[in-house]
DNA sequence: CCACTCTAGGTGTCTGATTT
DNA sequence: AAATCAGACACCTAGAGTGG
């Protein structure tokens, strides 16, 4: 079990290095239009257009291991990659060429009208105030049932389909998981990320259905208390899995998330990550 | 091929409530 | 009263897909 889990890090790994290192030269070029940045020597900027590109693209990729993963503790059957519990007839020809995880539904969730409501939805379980006269948000894995009801009458004799991070059935119940690395969403991108949640939620129209903002690290810390601006979006803690609580619900029961992150580090050691960024940027450097 | 849009990732500053 | 902390609000860059 663990060299599966390794073998698929490898895999989706490998990949990234070669789009890394594919795509390093033109961003390297693209920061000297950047004044503020273009006086400090080009290793302290080729190192920067390396986080950034990295950060950017390792998102996918461990997005893309999760799924994996999940297949792994709970069967091809209860992970797929086209999410259509209702059996609705797919349109001729329907192939999904990027390979992400989508939904199928028949609720028109491109609706304004139905944005309009899960957006009110959310505004008014919003949590608010601070200190002893804080409100935690009201959106509860209860609560949210309403969007069912409310997603029932936006139900059209069409197919319309919806990426979403990660989906499975655990036993009767489905899971929606909204995938962040660290998950310190700036306040203009925490409330969209909640409605794209409720959005799938109410579009895969499931009772036996729970909804999750999940993130691949606790940013404060294993185990600290975790903040960050979704909180007042999704109540806390019960809409979240920080960290080690949403690794170990995923890996297969025997692996534990201590496990995982060994594995994790001896497939990026196989790899060779840091000796194969080095040279890449001494190679990018050289050349100019 | 380029412009545009959406999503991915990240960090920083300020303020009032709470604690010392 | 000073120090600390949590919450609210804010910005930057990269990547993928799409349509003209």
């Amino acid at each position: 079990m663990d060299e599966q889990i390794k073998n698929i890090i490898l895999d989706e790994f490998t990949k990234l290095v070669h789009t890394i290192e594919g795509d390093f030269h033109i961003n390297f070029l693209k920061k000297r239009h950047n004044f503020l940045l273009n006086q400090l020597d080009k290793m302290m900027i080729a190192h920067m257009v390396f986080v950034s590109s990295f950060e950017s693209k390792s998102g996918n990729a461990i997005q893309a291991c999760a799924k994996r993963i999940a297949r792994l503790r709970f069967g091809e059957e209860n992970v797929p990659q086209i999410v259509n519990p209702k059996g609705l007839a797919l349109p001729n020809g329907f192939c999904n060429p990027k390979g992400e995880q989508v939904v199928i539904t028949n609720v028109n969730i491109e609706s304004a009208a139905l944005h309009g409501e899960i957006n009110k939805f959310r505004e008014e379980h919003k949590g608010r105030g601070r200190g002893k006269s804080r409100i935690e948000s009201s959106v509860t894995q209860e609560s949210i049932k309403q969007l069912l009801t409310i997603g029932g009458k936006y139900i059209e004799d069409r197919i319309y389909i919806k990426p979403v991070d990660l989906c499975f059935r655990d036993g009767e119940e489905w899971n929606i998981m909204e995938i962040k690395a660290g998950g310190a969403l700036d306040s203009s991108n925490a409330p969209s990320n909640a409605e794209k949640l409720l959005l799938l939620y109410t579009a895969l129209q499931e009772k036996n259905c729970r909804c999750y903002f999940a993130t691949l690290y606790n940013k404060d810390g294993e185990g600290a208390h975790w903040n960050s601006g979704v909180k007042a979006h999704l109540s806390y803690p019960e809409m979240f899995l920080i960290g080690r609580q949403f690794w170990e619900r995923i890996l297969p029961q025997e692996i534990s998330f201590r496990n995982f992150v060994k594995i994790y580090k001896q497939a990026l050691t196989q790899i060779d990550l840091n000796a194969r960024i080095r040279t890449m940027i001494s190679d990018c450097v050289g050349t100019l």
